[in-house]
DNA sequence: GCCAACGTTGGC
DNA sequence: GCCAACGTTGGC
């Protein structure tokens, strides 16, 4: 089975790739929107994803991961005291799931945003739609040749 | 910091 | 089941 390809937007801030880098691997916690759960729920372990920067001046893919472990319950649901607790979840009936990924590679260079939107070749992506908002998009094959081809320029 | 775009909630 | 109000995301 070929791998799937994916993309991980987290704001540095909160959590960086070279977080990934030094962790190695990370559950990817705190996905409270029900497309982004529903795509990694489709993940398989071997999937690639980019991980993306958001929420700065240049948002840009900066490095790839993989998929190590399927869906599981988002432990985040249930902590009563945290950010992402979620009353509605009980644990026999979760409601959000993550998946567990880990560091792959850096790009040779970060990918911007602007630079992706300057590529013909790349309208179409779903990261490129207006108002787009997911933090966990599929990425078409085709999508993830060009990118990575942006990254050796 | 602004604001457009979006998902979710809840009244009806 | 509709849709207005609201909160959030994320580029700029």
């Amino acid at each position: 089975m070929p791998p799937r390809y994916w993309l991980f937007k987290t704001e540095p801030h909160a959590f960086s790739f070279q977080q990934l880098q030094r962790d190695g691997t990370t559950p990817w916690t705190g996905v409270r929107n029900f497309q982004a759960r529903n795509n990694m729920m489709e993940m398989r372990v071997g999937d690639l994803g980019l991980f993306y920067h958001s929420s700065i001046a240049e948002p840009a893919a900066v490095g790839i991961c993989k998929v190590v472990k399927p869906a599981y319950p988002d432990f985040t649901q249930f902590e009563r005291d945290g950010d992402y607790f979620d009353g509605r979840a009980k644990p026999d009936k979760p409601i959000w799931m993550m998946v567990d990924v880990a560091y792959a590679e850096a790009l040779p260079h970060p990918v911007t945003l602007a630079r992706m939107r300057a590529e013909p070749r790349l309208t179409g992506m779903a990261l490129l739609k207006r108002g787009q908002r997911l933090s966990v998009q599929p990425v078409m094959p085709h999508e993830w040749d060009i990118v990575l081809e942006l990254a050796r320029e």
